[in-house]
DNA sequence: TATATTTTTTAGGCAAATCTAAAAATATTT
DNA sequence: AAATATTTTTAGATTTGCCTAAAAAATATA
């Protein structure tokens, strides 16, 4: 398997998750940050290969076998992420460009072992999931801020969006996994929330709170 | 720099400590298990990027710059075979192979937090020194097992072939680092010495000794 | 429903890294 | 020194993954 091939496979998953229905052409390139006629091109590779289901002008998606590669490479990129932030004392907004190379390295016994050494984790630094060796993932039950009603107490599990900007946003407001917040007042007209945090008021916009995943 | 042109960087390096006079088209072709065309077409591009002098037919080395970059390559594949025995449990016949492929992540931090967590190792599974971050590398004086005089007692510090198949042979034999051995007898005739290790009598040939450094 | 818009695919091309086959330069042998 | 052998380079082709531009299909709009 190609490193362009894993990073389609990986793009189409996560895609999958939002769009059960059929994954989109553009979708995947701009994912990927490349053109519609490329991904096209490699569509046809996969299928191939049968890791797709591809009918031509009818979106793609995964088939098992697809589904299961493209588990193992999330797997390998969120052991690694750990294994940054646990070990080399990475910080969270510093670890995907590194673990995006990482996830490409092939070797199952270099992965189970890593996973051993960071005593087989749940979750990634961002609070995503870790696939275990046969690929089978934990659901948990978790909501957006945006979702949650005016007086209820929260805690961070997660973040959606993992863009540097955003994790540094939140290392700003001292908001990390584990962190305690409570919703105080919601604005209709445009979504912004005033949050307790850290004994602090906090005022957060419609986008912060789409992209924070609590329970 | 993509990762043929790294590899074809860390080949003319080891190849230079050997023929320091300038390294021939062909040997970095066998190394790379490529062809001498090949090897030709890399070297202009090489060249032009002011890692190596290059003059057709003349043989390569690397400028300063080359030889830097190289010596990063050797230290972070280096590094990542301490990181798989020590932390991940991998045999010294077992970390080649994916170093190989580790040795090409793109990251200083990366590879500089390693470096610390390892506790900065001075020499990797098989005795090699490992470069510093300058690329600083310190050279210690070893001898191969053949150039011991009958009678001298010795400790193995290396191996000059890093195959799986020598080093499951030292595996088998119970040779390893810090193994302490002793010249019994030499066969004029064809090199073959006889040599105590671990108490036991053990009959090597002049392949074995000329690629096990001891001091 | 016919037209316009958007999405997706095809056709043809490019750059990197490789190959084979043949030519050129260097080295070795007689 | 000439002939032979070896090494190295050139020329031209291939594969992978990407591109642009244009055509085809699907979707939205009037």
């Amino acid at each position: 398997m190609t490193t362009s091939e894993e990073n389609y496979l990986k793009v189409i998953y996560h895609l999958s998750n939002l769009t059960p229905k059929g994954v989109n052409t553009n979708a995947i390139a701009a994912m990927l940050d490349t053109k519609a006629s490329s991904v096209t091109d490699m569509l046809k590779k996969l299928s191939e290969k049968d890791w797709i289901h591809y009918q031509k002008y009818q979106g793609v998606s995964l088939t098992d076998k697809g589904k299961f590669n493209a588990k193992i490479i999330v797997r390998k990129h969120r052991l690694w992420e750990v294994f940054l932030v646990e070990k080399l004392g990475f910080a969270w907004d510093e670890v995907h460009e590194v673990a995006e190379e990482l996830e490409h390295i092939q070797s199952e016994k270099l992965i189970n072992q890593l996973d051993q050494f960071l005593n087989f984790p749940s979750f990634d630094p961002h609070g995503d999931p870790i696939p275990n060796a046969k690929g089978e993932i934990i659901k948990i039950e978790k909501q957006l801020v945006s979702e949650i009603e005016v007086g209820k107490t929260m805690t961070c599990v997660g973040v959606k969006d993992t863009s540097v900007d955003f994790l540094q946003y939140l290392n700003k407001q001292n908001i990390s996994l584990g962190t305690k917040m409570k919703v105080l007042e919601k604005e209709p007209f445009d979504g912004t929330l005033k949050i307790e945090v850290n004994s602090n008021v906090l005022v957060i916009s419609d986008k912060i709170a789409n992209n924070l995943y609590v329970k």
